[in-house]
DNA sequence: CTCTCTGCAAATGCTTTGCAGATAG
DNA sequence: CTATCTGCAAAGCATTTGCAGAGAG
């Protein structure tokens, strides 16, 4: 399914469907959520000689086509993850570092509301909440 | 009235106050929202030979004091913002860079919703969302 | 006077770039 | 075959650290 429609968007763009390429894609919708250098970890143990640098420009690449997107959690790293249809909002856990989903329609009445008020329209598969996870901040306010 | 608080949390850790001190964080209250680099900026228009390296060091300080926040907008650079009762849920235009807030009031029912069903308890003072503002996102639906 | 701050320069960590050989088509 | 990819090494940024002199209290 992905390694097709990979194949299809290189070719459209005389671009070269690779086995680097193919693993990298392969990680990125395995591991869910990832980092460039997750990504590299989990692509060394298929291939270990992938560079970091391809890790790089791969995942702008498939940015590009469409096939992933990246957002900003907390501090530097970028995290990467399949784009599509299943959008959802990340929820960081700050003491555990643990990432977590939500339904995205939650963010649906204010989304609407900002959109109505302000004019603003918010990018809801871009949303990310810090804060903390059940297994972590349940007894303390702070 | 920021000086004599500075003062006195300064003091009260056998910490000093010095002019960089209070110019970052003056920079800080007047310039809103701003980068280590923008504080730097601003800095060295009243005192030129103040290093970068202050700056991100005095910002640590004044965090730990409790006097500012950061905040991780889209790509690499911290934002840094007063701390305090005035807490606010930031908007970003992903188009024209533009930095708005909006209540974090309107954060309450989304945010009670993922306490009792999740557990999870967003941190509402570091909400960001990105997206596109009055000015550049209104006709297209991109 | 003493102990904290600051500026400078070098170190670090993540990401990007340049280049020549490897390889898909 | 030819143009795109990849790996390697070096360059770039933003941020951090070590150190000795400057300065607050």
């Amino acid at each position: 399914m992905s390694d097709s429609s990979l194949a299809e968007l290189l070719r459209a763009r005389g671009l070269r469907l690779t086995a680097q390429r193919q693993l990298i894609l392969q990680a990125v919708l395995d591991l869910g959520h990832a980092t460039p250098e997750q990504v590299h970890t989990a692509v060394r143990e298929v291939a270990a000689g992938v560079n970091i640098t391809t890790i790089y420009r791969t995942l702008e690449l498939l940015e590009r086509l469409g096939l992933v997107t990246h957002t900003h959690l907390s501090h530097g790293s970028p995290t990467y993850h399949a784009a599509g249809e299943d959008q959802h909002v990340h929820l960081v856990c700050r003491d555990c570092g643990a990432i977590d989903e939500m339904d995205p329609e939650l963010m649906r009445p204010l989304a609407e509301q900002l959109a109505r008020e302000r004019g603003f329209r918010v990018d809801i598969g871009h949303v990310s909440f810090f804060g903390h996870c059940a297994r972590c901040g349940n007894g303390s306010q702070e």
